[in-house]
DNA sequence: GTAGGGTTAG
């Protein structure tokens, strides 16, 4: 768009009249309508005043106007009244506020004000320099709105700056499309936007967008250089394929380069998890030898790694040897650290170590509350999970999902499900989100204490919510189900989870193989069985037994012997007891297989 | 100019 000359007679240039002080926006109507102004306001022109300003009097105007607009908070009250005859459309104008006004949110409230007064449509130079000052504020949200309430098109440098900006704010899709449209201008961003988009997607822990980026570079011929191939390793290890990931840390190594210390530590993480110490302790040598010392994230991520793997001794060994070795652990750490040891329920050491933290001036974080809150539930102190609830609650950290989950399932773990519905309802009211731990905690809570009705009617409530029942809150509740002999619930249930992709457990089959049976559907049940061993799918040796009894003492022998026929072939043998009432069964009946049926249970039993 | 880490079920 062509610049339009400086014009300071289509500015001020105005006698108010009475109807344009009655609407001060009729003052600004028309501007932009034409490139150079010429035609704006000409029925309310005064040639008299026209040349009444000169230069200096349009910039002291400016000045003043950009400086009530940053002392003054309510400016936009006033502005018209104070300047009855600015134009204060005029990009000239705009243009010379804003040169005066260095913070770029305050010129973007004085652009929204003008627009919001006419619909001005702004040139492109002031849209580009508004939009420049956004991005290098790294307001991603504010420019990103800016940008599609006026429509304009930024230049490609400008883009690129925009692209790092909506990455560095997790806007990862945003700053996708901002590349697709700077790919349709026939421009390619250089290494660093690449490398932020990279980053971005692995903040995001969206590695299918990470392979995506890798492979456009690759066809635009970028030359990638160790950054790019850091990100690559941690995506890799986003999708826990820690050995490829490996393998491609060796490859640059061997090249001489040196990927960050994320890499290694992500790397050693995952190694961790995976068991691999050897591969840990290699990696651990490798960084030390290319000069990359091992920092407090490396440890915390090793010790991460541990305590996920349920190596919880070895953390805290690790631990306490760093304390030794003067490393000074942070917040995180303690976190970290504190919750290896709720999870092994010694909460005397995490107790220790909350003290400890407090007292060299860390504050816990709400990461370090739910650790320690999650310790107290586990080991059923719910006196100690009030008052420390309480004091993260005074401490500003407010309400939130994970911290309604750990005391909801907690107070299931220790049968204390209606105190547990109460903090369910309460979330509702307080509008925390329930999600899918939250039901199913519940369901299996009210399950455990044979509530059915309420654990059925919460699983069906966590269904309508769109949200996924876990194999568990299914088991407990078939379970249930079928104890209570209500065995037409039971298969629908089973039928429902399997059509969801729950995927099933053996013992599910178990549980309504018995209810079948003890209802006196002995024919079902059989059938049942039989299904179940043609899909290869093994019943528990309890259950071949328990079918036994409650066949042999419904007088059905010969199914009896049929199930347990069935128990041999699969190669378990009859307990003792078991054995011993079945005999005793048999020898009442004077059915005249009975010896070899005795001879058959002996040998095998 | 200095990345990257920590919490809830089963």
């Amino acid at each position: 768009m062509a610049r339009s000359p400086p014009s300071f007679t289509n500015l001020i240039l105005r006698r108010p009249t009475p109807r344009t002080l009655q609407n001060p926006n009729s003052q600004i109507r028309n501007i932009g309508a034409s490139n150079d102004g010429t035609e704006f306001n000409q029925q309310n022109q005064d040639p008299i005043n026209s040349n009444r300003y000169d230069n200096q009097n349009f910039i002291e105007i400016a000045r003043e106007v950009s400086k009530i607009i940053r002392t003054r908070p309510r400016w936009e009250q006033t502005i018209l009244s104070d300047f009855p005859t600015i134009n204060f459309g005029d990009p000239h104008f705009f243009r010379e506020v804003l040169m005066h006004q260095k913070n770029v949110f305050l010129s973007l409230r004085f652009f929204n004000w003008v627009s919001s007064q006419n619909g001005v449509l702004p040139d492109s130079l002031l849209c580009n320099e508004i939009f420049t000052g956004l991005v290098e504020a790294k307001a991603a949200n504010a420019a990103r709105n800016f940008l599609d309430s006026t429509k304009f098109g930024p230049e490609p440098a400008c883009l690129e700056a925009y692209i790092q900006c909506l990455c560095g704010n997790g806007l990862i899709e945003e700053a996708n499309d901002v590349f697709d449209q700077l790919k349709r201008m026939g421009k390619w961003p250089s290494l660093v936007t690449w490398n932020s988009a990279l980053l971005g997607a692995i903040r995001a822990r969206r590695t299918d967008l990470v392979w995506k980026l890798y492979v456009d570079m690759i066809e635009c011929g970028v030359i990638v250089d160790v950054d790019t191939i850091g990100y690559l390793i941690q995506a890799f290890c986003i999708e826990e394929k820690f050995i490829k990931g490996h393998e491609l840390l060796r490859q640059v190594l061997e090249d001489g380069h040196v990927p960050s210390k994320v890499s290694f530590n992500r790397l050693m993480s995952g190694f961790c998890k995976d068991r691999c110490y050897n591969k840990v302790s290699i990696l651990l040598h490798t960084m030390i030898a290319k000069n990359h010392a091992p920092d407090i994230y490396t440890y915390q991520e090793i010790i991460h790694g541990l305590c996920k793997r349920k190596m919880r001794h070895e953390g805290f060994r690790i631990f306490n040897d760093l304390k030794d070795r003067g490393y000074v652990p942070d917040r995180v750490m303690y976190t970290t650290m504190i919750n290896g040891l709720c999870k092994m329920k010694w909460l005397g050491d995490a107790r220790k170590l909350w003290f400890e933290m407090i007292q060299k001036g860390i504050i816990p974080s709400e990461y370090t509350y739910n650790a320690l809150i999650y310790g107290f539930c586990k080991t059923g102190q719910f006196n100690e999970v009030r008052k420390l609830y309480k004091e993260m609650c005074d401490r500003g950290y407010s309400k939130t999902t994970v911290s309604y989950n750990t005391m909801i399932s907690g107070l299931c773990l220790h049968g204390r499900v209606e105190e547990a519905h109460a903090l369910f309802k309460q979330m509702d009211e307080n509008g925390i989100t329930r999600d899918s731990i939250t039901y199913n905690s519940l369901v299996q809570g009210f399950c455990k204490e044979g509530k059915i009705v309420e654990g059925t009617k919460y699983l069906y409530e966590l269904l309508e919510q769109g949200l996924q029942p876990t194999t568990s809150s299914c088991t407990v509740l078939i379970e249930k189900l079928c104890q209570l002999g209500h065995m037409d619930e039971a298969k629908t249930l089973w039928k429902d989870m399997q059509d969801r992709g729950v995927k099933p457990v053996a013992c599910n089959n178990d549980s309504i193989l018995i209810g079948l049976s003890e209802q006196g559907y002995v024919a079902e049940g059989i059938e049942w069985l039989a299904t179940m061993l043609k899909s290869r799918l093994k019943p528990q040796k309890e259950t071949f037994e328990r079918l036994v009894q409650v066949l042999s003492q419904g007088d059905k022998l010969d199914d009896a012997l049929l199930v347990l026929g069935y128990m041999f072939k699969i190669g378990y043998a009859l307990s003792e007891c078991v054995c011993h009432s079945l005999v005793n069964r048999l020898c009442k009946d004077n059915s005249h297989h009975v010896e070899t049926c005795i001879g058959d249970i002996l040998q095998n039993g």
